[in-house]
DNA sequence: TTAGTGATATCC
DNA sequence: GATATCACTAAA
């Protein structure tokens, strides 16, 4: 069952968890379906959290993360990889969900390497879009939390809250 | 451990 | 316009 928006609009903590064990798909133009069952998320929250990319400010390439929830924020990092993420919470309230790694393809940036999700999906639709959504499965599944990774900037304070959820195995 | 990669933000 | 930085990966 495809998730809607009210499945993507609340708070970033809640809905990361609830991303852990969901189906990613992306139906390529041929009839393709790829699909990869989410193992790991990490929350950003907000201004005031220092790790999340709204913390320095409004910018072009962050505007993303104050549309409304369910929607894809993909951005380039280190030159090659793109890091794939959906908004959550309220409108006008910058905060997200990063897609951190797939059941078979562990790493956000080996993860839509796979899905063949690019920068051409920012601002797109988890929601709306035909090609692109999330299900449940029903599959039940549990996860854990852990600090979240590549964050050394963010000071302490940041790095150890425990936003990151990974499926357990 | 380190190179590769390029958009972005931040300084001239 | 120049440069430093970066929510990473693969190879060694």
């Amino acid at each position: 069952m495809r998730l809607g928006a009210e499945f993507f609009h609340r708070d970033c903590l809640e809905l990361a968890p609830a991303l852990v064990g969901k189906i990613l798909v992306h139906r390529l133009p041929d009839g393709t379906e790829l699909r990869e069952r989410i193992a790991e998320t990490e929350a950003y929250r907000g201004v005031e959290d220092k790790a999340c990319h709204a913390a320095k400010g409004r910018t072009p390439r962050n505007s993303i993360l104050w549309r409304e929830s369910g929607i894809i924020y993909v951005y380039l990092c280190y030159g090659m990889h793109n890091l794939m993420n959906v908004i959550s919470g309220e409108k006008e309230q910058p905060q997200g969900v990063l897609f951190r790694a797939g059941e078979v393809h562990n790493g956000p940036g080996k993860l839509t390497s796979y899905l063949q999700i690019d920068r051409s999906f920012n601002g797109l639709s988890l929601v709306e879009h035909p090609e692109v959504w999330i299900e449940d499965d029903g599959k039940p599944c549990t996860c854990h939390t852990a600090f979240r990774v590549g964050i050394g900037y963010a000071g302490t304070e940041w790095i150890q809250k425990p936003w990151r959820w990974v499926l357990d195995r």
